[in-house]
This record gives structure tokens, C-alpha cells and sequence, in this order.
DNA sequence: TCGTCAATGTTGTCGCTGTCAACATCAGTC
DNA sequence: GACTGATGTTGACAGCGACAACATTGACGA
């Protein structure tokens, strides 16, 4: 443990995280098809080979990166809710907390494009998307982040009890949507003030809906 | 044309449209991964660089591949609309239309998943998925097909023109989000009733939000 | 009729990748 | 102090995209 990469002579130590650093990085640059399993043992010094001791193959790796990917977006999507004004109207609140999570989905998606493509390029369960490994630090995932938040908006009376279920697939289709068009689709050249106006478009038609 | 691939000696005559032909079978069964430049080639009977006459790298094939992907989507979605009987009140006409147009997407998705993929591999322009060569019979892209119906919403009096202007991003967003999620996403594994429920829920939910 | 030439297809090669097999090194443990 | 399992290395192979050099063909003009 006190060995530092430097110092190290012939095993690594930590090898398994270096090359999930390195998966990370390459992830965010270029996005799932750029972790190359020849490329992460290169960043982490190590020759090509090494990594079939920690990863059965190239697609486990990924799949490692993926689940960090997913964390990570949960994360943005938890620090952006405990960062709102809890002092106001519950109904208020309710509204405010669910436009938080639909904002931090695509915020994710817009600023590290590369992660998000990532976080859904081995396709995830409901499990591990809701509360699986890939997980935000209350351990909750995404998919349990947002159905707290419809929760909420019907215990506090903005949303009809009758309108809850499936509600999560209406939310989350448009949110994940609007992600990988401006992302991957026809709207990645749109201008930022557009992209705003977009995402105020399709929260507000999904928050009309509901 | 008289010529079959058996009784050809050294030229093909048609290898562009053969490439083609083999990477829409290629990415229809596996995706635009699978779009690889010697498996088209072998399936057309051809040496591996044969290609190259026809194509500058593989991103030109898969371009090509594309294209037509968009184009069968826009096949579809004008052909879900001409199978509606349009002898109801103007107002419900639009609400179907729409409704079909969504549901045509979704279709196309979860039916051809690989060309689904596909369509949305090379990111196209709003050009392209509107108006450019990717399109169906009657000449337009599925964004001009979903805004014709948005039009003729407001047109009819069944949406309010103040909320037209940004409508597509809503209605697209929830249909190619759903449509992403069932196919590469977390819903996946979604039972077909369960599926069907939740095309419902985005679709409604959209439609009264707008 | 024949030669020329541009278009088109082939063969050979290179570097990159994932993956398997064989070998090397090290940290413990009896 | 030797054995052993875990970990890292070297070497190899096939499949891929891409480039270069070569072969074949059909059309067109002298």
C-alpha cells in the first residue's frame, strides 16, 4: 500500500482501480468506445494483458466504467436537489425538486457527453439503474431519485393519485430524450441559449402532463 | 441489370447499392457496430478494399446506411398515418395523427432495433432528419412529420399558439427517449403489456401537456 | 482494328485491437 | 527454505480499417 506507482517493480497493486481510472478518462474524452482495454493499461504503465487479471474482458471493463458513469450522474442529480431553498410551499418544493433532477439529468449529458454516452452504453437493469452499484451516495440510483420525487409531488396533492403510475416513464423518456438528441442526435448544434429553451419546453410540458 | 452476381467475372456493376444492401443486413441484425467494411464486402462477393471504389472509409458506408435507416423510419410513421380513418371531427383527427406518428416511432424502435440504432449512429443534422436526403415518400424527414402535426394542432384549435413555438422538442424528446430506453436503456427487459402501458403514459402525458 | 485510359476490383501490407497460451516474478505460508 | 497462488509479461493469432501497387475491363478515338 505504501508502494507508489513509481517505486512499484513488477505488480502494480492497484492495478484494477488504475485501469478504471484510466477507463474513466478515456470515457470521458471519447465516450464507451474509446475504453480500449490495450489503451487503460497504457495509461496505468502497465503492459497490454495485465488487465485479464482484474477484467474477464474488454466488455466487464466497460461495464466497471459504466457503473461509475451511473454514479456519478446520480450524484449531480442528489447535490443539485440538497442545493435548492427548502423554504418554501410544499407544492412549490415538490415542483422545484423534480425541474432540479430533469435539469442535472441533461446538465450531466451536456457537459460530460462522453460519461453519459458511457453510463448507457452496456445497457443497465432497472436494478442496478434504481439502486443497483451504480449508485449516488444516499444509494439511491437515477431511476429511485426520480420516483421519489413523483412520489412527493402526489403525497403533497400537485400530482392526482390516478396519474402516478408509469409516470416515471414519462418523466424519464423526456429528460433521457432531449439527452441524447442534443448529445448524439439532430440537436447538437443547437446554440446554448436554444438548448435552454428546449429543456424549459420539455420540463414544463412534462410537469403540465403529469 | 441482366447480369446476376453468379455469372459476373471481374466487375461487379452494382457494388454500391450490394454494400449497401449488405450493411442495412448487417446493421439490422447487430447494430451500426456491425456495419464493418470486409463483412459487407464478403457478403457482396467482393475482396475486402473493393469498397474503397465506392466509399472514401468505412464512415461514408455507414453514412449511406443511415440515410436509409432515417428513411424507413419516415416510411413508416407516413404510412401510420395514411392507414388512420381521417372521417372524425378535425380536432380528434389531429390528436390521432399525432398520436400515431408517436407511436410509429416507437414502433419502428422496438421492431428494428438494430436499424434504430443505426439511423441515430452518425449524429444527422436537423437538415438531414428533416428535409434532407434520409426521407420518406412524401418527401419529408420525421422532424418535418412530427412538426406538420404540431401545425395542424394549433391550426384546429386543439393547442394554443403560444405554446407552439419549441412543441417538437417536447413530443420528440418523450417519444425518442422511451424509444432509447426500451431499446438500449433500462427497460429493456420491459414486458410487452408493460411496454404498451408505458407508450401510453409518455404519449398522454405529452399530449396533455402541450 | 487496335491502342489508350479511366473506372473498378485484387493482392499485399501495416498498425491497431481483443484474446489465448506460455512464461516470469512476487508474497505468503508450511 | 521450498512451494504455491496471485499477478504481470511476452508472444502469438485473427479480424479490422486503411494505404499502395497491381490486374482487369469496357469505352472511345485514331
Amino acid at each position: 500500500m505504501s508502494a507508489t506507482a513509481s517505486e512499484r517493480s513488477y505488480h502494480h497493486g492497484r492495478l484494477r482501480e488504475a485501469l478504471l481510472v484510466a477507463g474513466l478518462g478515456l470515457a470521458r474524452a471519447d465516450g464507451p468506445e474509446a475504453v480500449v482495454l490495450r489503451a487503460a493499461s497504457r495509461a496505468a504503465g502497465v503492459s497490454h494483458n495485465a488487465a485479464y487479471r482484474h477484467f474477464a474482458d474488454r466488455d466487464e471493463l466497460l461495464r466497471a466504467v459504466c457503473e461509475q458513469c451511473m454514479s456519478r450522474l446520480a450524484v449531480l442529480m442528489e447535490a443539485r436537489i440538497d442545493a435548492l431553498p427548502a423554504d418554501r410551499d410544499p407544492v412549490a418544493t415538490a415542483w422545484a425538486r423534480l425541474d432540479a433532477i430533469g435539469r442535472a439529468y441533461v446538465e450531466f449529458a451536456t457537459t460530460e457527453p462522453g460519461w453519459f454516452r458511457t453510463a448507457f452504453a452496456v445497457p443497465p437493469t432497472l436494478d442496478s439503474f434504481g439502486l443497483g452499484e451504480g449508485v449516488g451516495a444516499s444509494g439511491l440510483g437515477p431511476y429511485a431519485l426520480l420516483s421519489a420525487r413523483l412520489d412527493e409531488l402526489v403525497e403533497v396533492g400537485a400530482v392526482p393519485s390516478e396519474r402516478r403510475p408509469g409516470a416515471e416513464y414519462a418523466a424519464w423518456s423526456a429528460v433521457h430524450g432531449l439527452s441524447t438528441l442534443l448529445n448524439d442526435g439532430p440537436l447538437r448544434d443547437l446554440p446554448a441559449i436554444e438548448r435552454e429553451h428546449a429543456l424549459r419546453v420539455v420540463l414544463d410540458t412534462v410537469a403540465r402532463g403529469l
